[in-house]
DNA sequence: TATCTGTTATATTATATGTATAACAGATAG
DNA sequence: CTATCTGTTATACATATAATATAACAGATA
């Protein structure tokens, strides 16, 4: 099974940065799974319609934030022993990206519990 | 009162965006209030040390998203009328933020409950 | 008049993004 | 052995963003 991309060559948001939060969504909700093959750098850029430097960024930054690995024979693979749980510079990271967004949400009058539960929504997205 | 701004020169986050960040976190937890008025930008860009241009540019996009208003008199303050609420627009930008943040917690092993009990820690912030 | 305001215009430097082309070394299939 | 595919590295180029530096203008104010 081959995970399709989407990208939007219009937006803000970079297009390996696209491509990284597709492929880290792609494992979240269990299309794919640990051991499974992602296309070489040269095909995905084929396929998708951009460079394969693009792609190997998003490759190299996966790589590096541990959910995948690349090896020269075996390709391009999700991490077989499952992504590094959450440690505390992890958490740290996520709070400093939450933080503007709850900043700006109570500024427009959204109260806590509708934020939970647009957060709570999306996580239903995922199973 | 004068909002204290701490900028972090290193980060990747550009200037202008933290400056934006800090003033509407000092609108959410109050200490900015409808009315309230803001340096000049040559006054704020001297006292934290940066460009005009650089708190300028903070200063438009606050404007642009009606946080405050700039007035040739009456120089620059918090929006009388408090910020414009929530509307579909606003939400749909903060669930194409949300999405991957949430997809890559639930990768790292993060469940639902564990990532709403931090978001209420968050806003607990602003209160 | 002098000063402060927001605003606009230019210019420069540095970095990020994306593409293009090329080459190298290791592995594999014919 | 040859040809092909792999990840990787190196250069180069174009464009956009970020930040700074000066300078000027027009309106308001002391």
């Amino acid at each position: 099974m081959t995970l399709l991309i989407n990208l939007d060559l219009e937006s803000d948001e970079p297009i390996y940065t696209q491509l990284k939060h597709q492929i880290i969504a792609g494992i979240a909700k269990g299309l794919l799974k640990p051991g499974d093959g992602l296309p070489s750098v040269r095909s995905m850029a084929a396929d998708i319609g951009i460079n394969l430097h693009t792609v190997n960024k998003a490759y190299q930054q996966l790589k590096q934030e541990g959910f995948i690995l690349i090896h020269r024979q075996k390709g391009v693979v999700v991490n077989p022993d499952g992504v590094q749980q959450a440690d505390e510079e992890y958490r740290s990271k996520l709070i400093k990206t939450l933080h503007p967004l709850i900043a700006e949400s109570l500024c427009r009058g959204m109260n806590e519990d509708e934020f939970l539960q647009l957060c709570s929504r999306l996580f239903k997205e995922f199973s």
